[in-house]
DNA sequence: TGATATATCTCGAGT
DNA sequence: ACTCGAGGTATATCA
C-alpha cells in the first residue's frame, strides 16, 4: 500500500466525465492495483477512484511531480496531474483475514424460518426462497387453518418492500394451488409510510427483534 | 488527515455486528472526525468505518499501542485495538473544492427534451419537470395525434422506475385536461424485470444512447 | 457471463 | 429530522 499526499488535479472519463480542481488530497494505491483519491472528509467514499483490475503508469520527475494515468479494461481512464508531493510512503500489509458479519437480512430470514411460531401457533413452513417468475418469495407458510401466507423480510421495512410483496401476492394469487394467499411484512424496523401502505392493502406488519430471535435460538445466551 | 499503519483488531456494533481479526491495516482519520479502516485491496470500500458526525477517543501508550473508540450519536460503536504502530503521520489538506460531473440523469433529461423526435415524428414538448403532488414528471409530451405522454427517464431502468411512472400515470389520468395519458419508460439500459413489468402495464420502453443524443446535439463532435 | 437482491449502502437535496 | 432519489453505486449469489 502506497500513501501519497499531493497537490493535484484529477480527470475521470468513463461511465461519466468528472473533474477535480487542484487541491491537496490523499492518493491511495493498493497492492491490487487500485487507486483512490480521498479528501479530508467522508469516511466511506473517495472523491474519485479506479477499481481493480487496472493499470497505473506514472510519468514523474524526481520530486514526484508529473502525471499518473490509470486505465482499466473497459477503457475508463483516470488522469492525476501532480503539482507537488507532500508525503510518499509505502507499506507491506499482507492479505487481510477479512470481515466477520452478523445481523444481515439473510440471518434474519434463517432465524425466522426456524421460529415460525413468531407468526402464530401451529403454523408450518412451506418453503424458504419460494420461486416465482419475478423473483423468490422469502418465506411461504401455512397458518393454523391451512391457508397460505407469503412473508417478505427486510432489515429496514421501507415502502419498496411492501410494493415487492404486493407484486408477489398478485402473482401467487393467480395460482389455484396457493390462492387465497395473504401477506406478512416482517422487519426489524417498519417505517410509518410502509406500515400505512401495507395495512391499506391488507398486509400484516410484524416487527421482529433480531436479538430476541437469536435468544430463542440459543436459550443459553439468555443467561447473559 | 491522520494516516496510521497498525497491526490491529476491530469490533463494530451498530446496525449490525462485525469483527476484524488481528492484521496490519491502514487507519484513516479525517478532519471531520470520521475513521475508516482499509486493507490492501478493494479500492472503494473500507473494511470498517464510522461516518461523521462521530467522536474518536484514544487510550494509547507512547508507542501508540492501546484502544481507539469511535462513537456516533446513534450509539453505533467502533472499537479498534492497536497492537503495534508501523507508521503515524498527520497532514493538513484544507477543504476540497469538490467534484464536477457530466453525464448524469439530469443531462440525459435535458438532451431528451431537446430531441423529442427520439420518441416519434411531429411530437411536441408540453414541459419538463411537470409538477404533480407526488413529485415532478420528467417530461410530458403530446404525440402526433395530440394525445399526452408522460416520460420517466433513468440512466439504469429498473423496477423502481416503472413503479414511479405508474404512480404518476394513475394520478395524471384523473386530470381531465391530460387524460388519457400513457407512459414511456426511457433509459440507457432497461433491466428485463423492469421491461416485463412495464409492458404488463402498457408502458412503452425506449432505450436511449447518451452519446448518440450528444452527437445529434452537437454534430461537430461526429467528426472525431 | 448475465441477472438479481442486498448494503452498516453513501450522499445530497428537498420538505 | 425524515424522506426520496441517484450512484462511475459496489458486491455477492445464483442461473
Amino acid at each position: 500500500m502506497r500513501l501519497v499526499i499531493a497537490t493535484c488535479s484529477v480527470d475521470y472519463a468513463g461511465r461519466l466525465s468528472a473533474h477535480l480542481p487542484q487541491a491537496t488530497r490523499l492518493l491511495l494505491v493498493k497492492s491490487d492495483g487500485s487507486v483512490s483519491i480521498h479528501a479530508d472528509d467522508r469516511a466511506y467514499k473517495p472523491l474519485n477512484w479506479m477499481s481493480p483490475p487496472c493499470t497505473l503508469s506514472t510519468e514523474t520527475d524526481d520530486t514526484g511531480v508529473g502525471t499518473w494515468t490509470v486505465i482499466n479494461k473497459a477503457g475508463e481512464k483516470l488522469i492525476i496531474t501532480i503539482d507537488e508531493v507532500h508525503h510518499d510512503s509505502s507499506h507491506e500489509l499482507g492479505v487481510d483475514p477479512g470481515l466477520v458479519k452478523d445481523g444481515v437480512e439473510a440471518h434474519l430470514q434463517e432465524l425466522l424460518a426456524l421460529h415460525i411460531d413468531t407468526f402464530g401457533a401451529n403454523w408450518s413452513l412451506v418453503r424458504r426462497e419460494y420461486p416465482t417468475p419475478i423473483g423468490p418469495v422469502d418465506i411461504v407458510l401455512r397458518d393454523e387453518a391451512g391457508a397460505h401466507v407469503a412473508v417478505e423480510i427486510k432489515r429496514r421495512g421501507d415502502i419498496d418492500g411492501v410494493e415487492q410483496l404486493t407484486r408477489y401476492l398478485e402473482l401467487l394469487n393467480r395460482d389455484p394451488l396457493l390462492s387465497p394467499i395473504r401477506g406478512i411484512f416482517a422487519a426489524q424496523e417498519i417505517k410509518p409510510q410502509a406500515r400505512t401502505l401495507a395495512e391499506d392493502r391488507g398486509i400484516e406488519c410484524v416487527v421482529v427483534d433480531y436479538d430476541v430471535l437469536r435468544g430463542i435460538d440459543d436459550p443459553s445466551l439468555r443467561l447473559f
